[in-house]
DNA sequence: CTTGACCTTCCCATTGTGGTAAGGTTCAGG
DNA sequence: CCTGAACCTTACCACAATGGGAAGGTCAAG
């Protein structure tokens, strides 16, 4: 299997999938004219590292994962830290996406969205930012 | 009012500040020797730049919410429809993490998270990855 | 006049992804 | 046998927003 076919198997692009092995979480074979081959093996860690992604664990994580998820004597407890650990940072940001749409709703709420200029919108971002208010 | 002041002032590194120069979001003074100087209504657009992203608006949409600011004859609802698109962009990423976290709670609870290697997290991770369950 | 604390520009790194160009290979069809 | 399409390779550039650092100029206080 060349990338183009592993790139269809796997859900990842090319362009990914050469960036993975630049970083070290898979080594494809070589033919003799210098083109990647992908075996089973290879194609089920490109979609390993795909599901990862999904949950939104960064691709230094990711490494990680792989390297516990090839490791017949690891600790579940390892695994279930990283995931924790991942969970709290998710949570964190959630909170700041969910007060930012909280202050937004409530300033676009209060703004007309008509042809005048006033516009409590920006209103409070420059009251906000005004120096003398500070 | 030199580039250090500014910074102290606004809240901006002296590092953004001149980003923020670079990409035309404001225009500061030039003494003699090359210095930047700053007035207080550079501090102000500084402050009003910080405000509008600590509500997540990215830099092109600043952008636009300062000509806007700066214009007296805008429309409120060209401001409004700024912000709802951008809430609409908040409520979409924050589903898509709560999708994650909702996933990964699940998986971290049910794992023991001690010394033996079976851990459901990994496992479907890797299952989500199996090839042949696809 | 030196020293330290500023200032300037320019380059590099980050994270994860995409694009593009220049060149080699392989295969099918005429 | 030749040509063109469809692959492959490497090596760059770009994004968004931020920080770091080097090399050099300037200024104020002592």
């Amino acid at each position: 299997m060349n990338i183009g076919e592993a790139a269809k198997a796997s859900g990842i692009s090319r362009k990914m999938i050469r960036y993975y092995e630049e970083i070290a979480l898979l080594q494809p074979g070589r033919t003799a004219n210098g083109y990647r081959v992908y075996g089973p093996q290879d194609i089920h860690t490109l979609r390993f590292i795909g599901a990862a992604r999904r949950l939104g664990f960064s691709v230094a994580d990711v490494k990680a994962l792989l390297a516990l998820w090839q490791d017949r004597s690891r600790s579940s407890a390892d695994v279930k830290r990283l995931t924790d650990g991942h969970i709290t940072a998710l949570r964190a940001r959630v909170a700041e996406l969910n007060a930012m749409i909280g202050t937004l709703e409530t300033l676009a709420g209060a703004c007309d969205g008509d042809a005048r200029p006033h516009c409590p919108i920006i209103n409070r971002i420059a009251s906000t930012a005004d120096p003398s208010s500070a």
